[in-house]
DNA sequence: GAAGCTTCCGTGAACGTTTACGGTACTTAG
DNA sequence: CTAAGTACCGTAAACGTTCACGGAAGCTTC
């Protein structure tokens, strides 16, 4: 027999360094002179366990640092102390405030956050994630969908767990249910601003139409122009880049169209627009009254500082988090969307006395 | 015999309901008519089984879906397949970036990634954070700490898997290695751009020295300026916020300290200097040279174009995972940090002739 | 046609918990 | 003094895997 075995000689010695190994339950009720069911009885605080024999458990676990090995208590309980997170991987402002603030509340309410980004052609990638959320042992994941067709993948998908899903305006089916902030108001205000100062002919720059923001912003201008009695006026849809904003407020100038009020569908779309226009002698405020959207960090030192609309993170992620773990444990919770903010700053002025 | 019980079947019936219960691998066994032992070894794709069972073990899976449970898994092998992040809550610009690149990568090793960030008195919750991470099984973790306080707190936590600190400048200990960009090199990178284009007195509008970023970044400008033979001109610190760098930038034209170019030590201090500057009638860059770092969105359009100095995070997010990933491996992998790049647009100009 | 290899596969134990059940020792009532 | 509680605590089984062993065929080789 070839004498060569050697190579693999593992067999079964894993606590080479017996310090490094973590303590176990039974590491803790031998301490204790108890058994493991006591220890774990007092883990769960349950009844049926001396004072005085809490106590001393509860001094053992401090002394040697033991902490529940989370594996072992999710295969046999099978109920699980975490939730998924599933975005996209732009880092824009929106979704990346929600994550962040997510895993915030989620923490607070003694779940760990496990996330996942999603790429491109998400009809795949959705599904894979939400499979590998899954594994992980989630018990509820919130999706974070601020584009169409991640949102048409996640209805196409199929889950285990409950699962919801952050989309402006997007409606709710069987298997997934839907929250978000109420983008339409914010749209409205912004819109309704520019009419208080006395415009009429208000233009939209819009974002991306594939964005639920894009559109729900733009349904909210349009609504509000309506309501007012104004015809909408000109509308033109892009992808929320500063470049494309500044393209378009480029031609605007060339063709001679640049609207008396604009309402941007975001900062950055705000941005471009102002630079064509300075750049081409166009002033804002004076010569047309601007309003953007995200209030992103900086926007307040813009030239002119930006009036915006502000969305609240920190309370989305508080209300979706609510809700998903209610749908989690099997309670109801209100789901009315949260209103947004506008912030007033000097990008719009009140509609010169011509025209 | 006896009519039936119903109630409880179970005993060796677990499809009570079929549906919902998750597959084990001896749903799967018993479908393909083998013992769980050879299904563990065609998921591990271990040797020792013929191709026809591998084959129809695998149809087997497809078709009912099964799903390996991780915690059973993490429970019996003790490794485990995901990492933990570690962030500080504040959505900047570069930790955010450098989370999601972070979680990308992972995947593709496949790992799953679990966030946790942490407040403001860091000393605890760092090592809270830590030991819950530990308790969900990350094999290792990473912690993405800009400010000092926090690298601090995490040199001082104590943690039984491999803890890796991305943190500009701060060096390795026994405990936790470290890893990040040569931001040094970036903030010489601008300061050389602006020597380059002829300036000599170069002030620099630092961030907080409670941040590496801001630390290094000075210390990087400091250099150059010494390397150039020329004497360092203004520093001063701040806090990154566009607020106190407008008013610091308003202070100086009071004093009539404008200097004759800016290394900022942040795209958004560069935004507050520059409205300071052009409210005042001092124009960018034609009376004052700036250039920034970070290359944030919409940098490209601002007025004017920042010049600025932009960090690879998709690169960053690569080699650290890389060097995690070998520390939990017990690989050894190169650790040069990733160069930054300068990327030059109008907000720095050719000095004039003038003095 | 028995010895020796391969090749494939089944079995049992272990991982660290939770949970239901059972048991002892004390207390109290009759 | 016995019966029935009560207050504690120990035990066994189960959760879904991985891994080391061992064993049964089938194929060579003499």
């Amino acid at each position: 027999m070839a004498g060569m075995a050697v190579r693999r000689e593992g067999n079964d010695r894993p606590p080479a360094t017996p310090s490094r190994r973590k303590p176990t339950i039974n590491d803790v009720a031998q301490l204790a002179g108890v058994s493991f069911g006591t220890v774990s009885r007092v883990l769960n605080d349950a009844p049926d366990v001396s004072a005085s024999t809490r106590e001393r458990v509860l001094q053992i676990i401090k002394d040697i640092g033991y902490r529940r090995n989370r594996a072992a208590t999710a295969l046999v309980t099978s109920r699980s102390t975490s939730i998924g997170i599933l975005s996209d991987g732009s880092p824009r402002f929106g979704p990346v405030g929600t994550l962040l603030a997510l895993e915030n509340v989620a923490r607070k309410k003694g779940y760990a956050a496990t996330v996942i980004s999603v790429e491109k052609p998400y009809e795949e990638s959705v599904q894979a994630a939400l499979d590998s959320l899954d594994d992980t042992g989630v018990g509820g994941i919130i999706v974070i969908a601020p584009v169409v067709d991640m949102a048409a993948a996640v209805w196409n998908a199929t889950c285990r767990v409950p699962v919801e899903m952050i989309a402006a305006g997007a409606s709710s089916t069987p298997n997934v249910f839907t929250y978000s902030e109420n983008q339409e108001l914010g749209a409205r205000l912004a819109t309704q601003h520019l009419i208080d100062l006395g415009h009429r002919d208000i233009a939209h720059i819009a974002g991306s139409m594939d964005w639920f923001d894009g559109r729900v912003r733009k349904r909210g201008w349009e609504a509000t122009l309506r309501d007012a009695g104004l015809e909408p006026g000109l509308c033109v849809e892009g992808d929320w880049s500063p470049k494309w904003a500044y393209e378009t407020g480029l031609r605007l100038v060339r063709e001679e169209k640049v609207p008396q009020a604009i309402f941007a569908a975001s900062d950055h779309t705000a941005l471009g627009l102002i630079r064509a226009f300075t750049e081409n002698g166009i002033r804002v405020p004076d010569d047309v009254s601007i309003v953007g959207f995200d209030d992103v960090e900086g926007s307040d030192y813009f030239l002119p500082p930006l009036t915006t609309v502000r969305q609240d993170f920190n309370a989305l992620a508080l209300m979706s988090t609510e809700v998903l773990l209610g749908a989690m444990e099997g309670r109801d919770v209100d789901r009315t969307p949260i209103p947004p903010t506008l912030v007033v700053r000097d990008s719009a002025r009140q509609a010169s006395s011509r025209k």
